[in-house]
DNA sequence: TTGACGCGTAAGCATCCTCTTACCTATTAT
DNA sequence: ATAATAGGTAAGAGGATGCTTACGCGTCAA
């Protein structure tokens, strides 16, 4: 677990950016030419260019040349460290010893600034 | 899915900075105040105060004053966008499909650059 | 009360990001 | 060959990030 914080943190660099998630969800249907991807966006085509090299670069993505059309396909595998990094906190919100944390910790609260331990309390809203 | 795209870009945000990615990993193991926190780290106590603000702002953790002691605790089901959005991509490296079509891909085309053909037009159809 | 402690915020600074326009190469079409 | 197309790269502007130090406020201890 503390191996997975610092691997691959291009990845998550790459991921950051929404308009990188956009391109990434556009290659879900298949590899696609430069100038087809930048056409669903508004900024400019040197602008995509960018983005591409940084998804390559992550790996996210991966380039093959037809002619003079450069087509990107998605490399899904990459994703990976995301989930695993995900993966180690799903149990707080999807199975019981999240249930029991977050009762035991209603149960528990009430006045505030009282001991060392920590409890939810009123910031439950969401 | 495209909802899933631009749903809260903070949550991404937030995790694309690895001094982050830390705290949020360092927060699995309970509440902690700030001192505690910025003790595992080379930064400055206030450099750690921003970054849990921009976690605080993206709802990833919580905060709880006990006296002068400020707590935050982690609440994990936040990363819920980001575990959905991963979600839709899982099949691809998950099930058969996918491992069939990463053995077609690398038999073909691997490194960026390198490779003429491009068989996404046939792959992907499903 | 006075002082130490825990923490947040302000201000400043250096760096990085993300665009743009301009320009270049490679490929295809006429 | 010439022109048009597809796309990469360079350079620069503007804004966002991520630190730092200085300082202020509330809380606890003597």
């Amino acid at each position: 677990m503390r191996t997975a914080i610092d691997e691959e943190p291009e990845i998550f660099d790459a991921v950051s950016s929404s308009a990188r998630r956009r391109i990434l969800d556009l290659l879900v249907e298949g590899g696609q030419p430069v100038k087809r991807i930048a056409g669903h966006f508004e900024m400019s085509r040197p602008a995509i260019s960018q983005h591409l090299r940084i998804l390559l670069a992550a790996g996210l993505v991966s380039e093959q040349r037809q002619g003079r059309e450069h087509h990107y396909r998605l490399n899904p595998e990459r994703l990976g460290p995301i989930r695993d990094w995900i993966a180690h906190y799903e149990r707080f919100w999807d199975d019981n010893f999240m249930r029991l944390r977050t009762h035991l910790a209603k149960k528990t609260a009430h006045k505030p600034g009282q001991n060392i331990e920590q409890r939810s309390q009123d910031e439950k809203k969401r």
